[in-house]
DNA sequence: CATGAATGAGAGTTCATTCAT
DNA sequence: TATGAATGAACTCTCATTCAT
């Protein structure tokens, strides 16, 4: 259920371990807390829940982060990170416009449907920490965008406003990935990136006879 | 800056107080409730501050409400009511397909920019109401759907599957509102209408030639 | 063997209490947060064993303090207020010179064995309110500079650097009490005040015959 | 800045080390717990911020003190006996008399004003470990009684409550220090010691006329 | 002897909620 | 209905000390 810090993304440490039986708590620690804030949310996630799925005293905590804070805004990013490098390894080289936003979907949902605690972790920073919120959501329009700007520049896209299709394409993305990766698994990843590929590509107006052009 | 709640809604009641004075003193509590969320958030807040705020004794808050968790849901619901009423209100009856999809869009940036602090506050939800969140979102989702749903009937949109297209504009139009109308106003409403509107009805594949049908 | 804080000085508020049972409990803490200071110093010093000896519960304290911090700043203006007051009310009209200081003297002492723990408290301020343990020192100095100046001026005291005599009795006054008032008490008040005070008034050097001028 | 026990005294040690190595660990704990001590007082101090400033691990702290009390012990008693050889190597051979407490005087202002540390330390011993306070002050008070008593006995002080002067004396130098020492500096040792040896001297009363003798 | 991770009791502080007036 | 004092559980964070390596 909860994500092993291990498998999404580098720990972005508090203080560095020196030993290997530090890094090991450490990681225990980073772990435990990704469990801790997805079930219960920043405010209601204690350090000593924490500590206790990762075995450790309490005091051992701060062996290793300053504050609840602090491990909070490391995982933040590492999960942004991993969001960022999953889209980015789930696209073939080669694609481009349409093809490559459906593939970026695909691979979201599903990362989506194997961490869905992302959602509860990610969405607290808006409260939690509010520059690490922007950043992340800033930093994947960002992306996006670039893609877009590319795909016009080799003709697969016609022009536009960019900035603007990001955003709606990631807030697509974001609500998709809620409603059918994290509350419900009833349609299948390529279904749905089918779908939403068609009307990025396509749109869904019904085009006049002759409006064609 | 903040809602006055008795603009947006009408106030969901804890208890329903007897006496003029009494309804006075539930509104300004709403009121008061209103800003110190937006501002602090769900957690942060406090019962005093609302209080402080409302120019009332902290013990008049229990005359009105049963806790704190019960005056947030009345706002949450009643924010998310607002929402509702807002897209349904800027509709022109007649309208149908993409024309109605803009026209929801423009009216919802609109009124995200009047009311910034309905994302904070429907956004915390999803931690301290996880129940109202969803039938928030739902809700909205469905609504959206119908429209679809009759759009297609009455041959304005071509066929798909409503319910993806559904979260995905609602996506869109939470994360349009989020970065163009919280965070930044720097485009007009109507830009952004136009150009979310343009996605949604053509797309934005380059269409080989002879793809025309 | 605490000070009651109602028998010497006028309690410094933290969070102005509205009614009488407010001002009751909020004496009984500043009552409770003598003894405790006194007894063990500031940092050993608990909250929880100043509600326990004011009867109150932990929580109460911060009703009328903000914290550790502020009640015993509180305390140390109250006592060096006491002090003060305590010096001034037992010099009688129209003393000067040496028998004014020797007055003085006598009634810190008394106070002191009256009220042991102003050693500590206000000793300890040294580490915990620097600002308010120099305060004290700088404003008992200061009074009995002008007290020495008045007696210069009158000719009750032969001229002489009166701030350096000033910090020298002060130190005097201070350390008599420390030996003779709160560590053992088998000389009487007067005596060491009499003994100070030929000290202070003729010095104790053997003057050579003829020397007199 | 802060005292290195080296210059001032010898160490009072807690754990003979064996070896030179050892012996060095030992020398360097001990200086970084002066500055820690000094700069923090006792109860902010850390073990931690000891070891950090002596370069060594924290677990080697406790192979030379048992515990922060111990090395805060060693402290104070190494201070305390640099103070009371500081003013036995000031008096030259010989005086007597006013002249004598006048040089001790002027020793512990010269004292003071390189070693400003040892006000925050011994004070703190209040506190922290009152036997050794004590034992401080009631050393001071006993040599300096010696002293009077010889000067009585040999003609140069005119007999009188030799242990009540001497705690006065104490205190006077104390204070003196206090403020023209470590607070400020802007007069100088020889002029301060020169009032205060006037006031021990020959007092500071107008005598009436023909009140000599 | 040196290292630094591990421990856990205990501190100050907050605040939703209750209750006597 | 209104008031504001009282409550106490729960939290984050500190740090002297121990111990395995």
């Amino acid at each position: 259920m909860a994500t092993k810090t291990g498998e999404t993304g580098q720990a972005s440490p508090g203080k560095q371990p020196r030993t290997a039986r530090g890094r090991a708590t450490m990681r225990r620690l980073l772990d435990a807390a990704a469990q801790e804030f997805a079930e219960n949310g920043f405010h209601e996630a204690s350090i000593s829940g924490i500590t206790r799925r990762a075995g450790t005293a309490l005091g051992s905590f701060y062996t290793y982060f300053d504050s609840k804070d602090a491990i909070f805004s490391a995982l933040v990013s590492d999960m942004s990170d991993a969001v960022a490098r999953t889209a980015a390894a789930a696209i073939a080289p080669g694609t481009s416009g349409i093809a490559r936003e459906r593939e970026a979907l695909a691979a979201f949902l599903t990362f989506a449907r194997a961490h869905k605690e992302i959602y509860r972790i990610i969405d607290e920073a808006e409260f939690a920490d509010p520059a690490a919120y922007r950043a992340h959501y800033e930093g994947a329009a960002r992306r996006i965008t670039r893609r877009l700007d590319e795909s016009v520049a080799n003709g697969a896209l016609v022009p536009g406003d960019n900035e603007v299709r990001a955003w709606a394409i990631m807030g697509m993305n974001v609500f998709l990935g809620l409603r059918f990766a994290v509350w419900g698994g009833e349609k299948g990843v390529e279904d749905i990136a089918a779908a939403a590929a068609a009307l990025l590509g396509q749109g869904m107006a019904r085009t006049k006879p002759g409006d064609c052009s």
